[in-house]
DNA sequence: TATTTTCCTATTGACATAGTATGAATTATT
DNA sequence: AATAATTCATACTATGTCAATAGGAAAATA
C-alpha cells in the first residue's frame, strides 16, 4: 500500500514548477538540485508529465519545462493516477476486465469500494495551487517569527 | 497502491472462520476449497493470523482453526496491518526512524497525512462481524426473491 | 561549430509477491 | 501400534516492479 517515488516525485516536480514559474523555462538539473532527486530519474518522470500535457517543454540550450496550466487545474489525484496508475487498492475495481468471478458474492468488495472512495476524496480535493499556498504561508511565518 | 493477496486473503480467511464457526475446528483444506485459494499459500497466511492470536489452532487429525474471539473484535485494519504492514502510503509516516531530512519543509506531507487518516478511518470502522452481517442479509434476500 | 538541453531506450540490482515443494511434528482413528 | 490427517516450519522459485544508472540521439541556442 505504498505510493512509489515515481508518484511522489511527480507531485514534487509539479509543485516545484508552480513555485518557480517566472516565465523562464526550468531545467531538470535545477529541479533535481532543489528536490535532491537524481537528474536522470527525474528526466523519466517529467517525460511522463510532458506526454500527458501536464508540463510543456522546450528543447535545446536555455530550454526546459513549464507547468502547462494554472496550478489550480492539477489535483494530486491526477498526477498520482498518471504516474502510478489506478489508486484503487484492489484490481477488481479498476476495470470491467479485471473483475473476478467471485465479484457477485464478494463480501469484501464494499470495503474496497469505500476505501477507494476515501482515497479519491482526499487526492482529488487537493491541487498544486493548495500546496503553493501552503508553501507561501509557511514562508511568511518564517519571516514573522 | 495495492493491497496484496496476502492481506486480502487474510480478511477472507477471518470471514470464512467467522461464518463457519460451529464449534468444530475448520481445516485449511476446506477454507481453501471455499475461497478458491491455494492450500499451501493459505497455510502461510493463516500461520500469520495464528501467531498473532487472531485464530487458534489444533494440530493433528480432526484439527484445524477457529476464530479466536468475537468477530466484532477484529477490524479489517487490524488484519491488514498484521499481514501487510503499515497502511500509510508513505514510509515517512510509519515511524520516527523513517523520516527524511526534508520532513520539516515537506509541502506534500499533509496530503499523505490526510490520506493515511482517510484510509485508517475506513478500515478501522469495519469489523468481521459487519461482513458476516452483510453476508447473512444477502443470503436472506436470495430466500425472499 | 560547440554547447546546452530535452528525448529515447536499454540495462541493472535489489526486493517483494505469489506461490510451490518437502518434510517434520502432532493428534485422532483404526 | 500403525496409519492417516492435519498443522507447522522452512526453503525454493518464477515473475515482476522499483529506482535508479548509462549512453547517446535530436534539437535549439550562442
Amino acid at each position: 500500500m505504498k505510493i512509489s517515488t515515481r508518484g511522489r516525485y511527480a507531485v514534487r516536480v509539479m509543485l516545484d514548477l508552480a513555485l518557480h514559474n517566472t516565465g523562464e523555462y526550468i531545467k531538470v538539473k535545477d529541479i533535481a538540485k532543489r528536490q535532491e532527486i537524481s537528474e536522470k530519474y527525474l528526466e523519466q518522470i517529467i517525460s511522463i508529465l510532458n506526454k500527458a500535457g501536464f508540463v510543456h517543454s522546450v528543447r535545446g540550450a536555455q530550454g526546459g519545462y513549464q507547468i502547462a496550466d494554472d496550478p489550480k487545474k492539477f489535483t494530486i489525484g491526477m498526477i498520482l493516477r498518471l504516474t502510478e496508475g489506478s489508486l484503487s487498492p484492489v484490481a477488481c475495481l479498476e476495470s470491467e476486465s479485471n473483475q473476478c468471478e467471485r465479484c457477485d458474492t464478494c463480501e469484501t468488495l464494499d470495503v474496497w469500494k469505500d476505501l477507494t472512495a476515501a482515497i479519491n476524496n482526499v487526492v482529488d480535493n487537493v491541487t498544486i495551487a493548495d500546496l503553493v499556498e501552503k508553501h507561501n504561508s509557511s514562508i511568511s511565518y518564517d519571516y514573522v517569527i
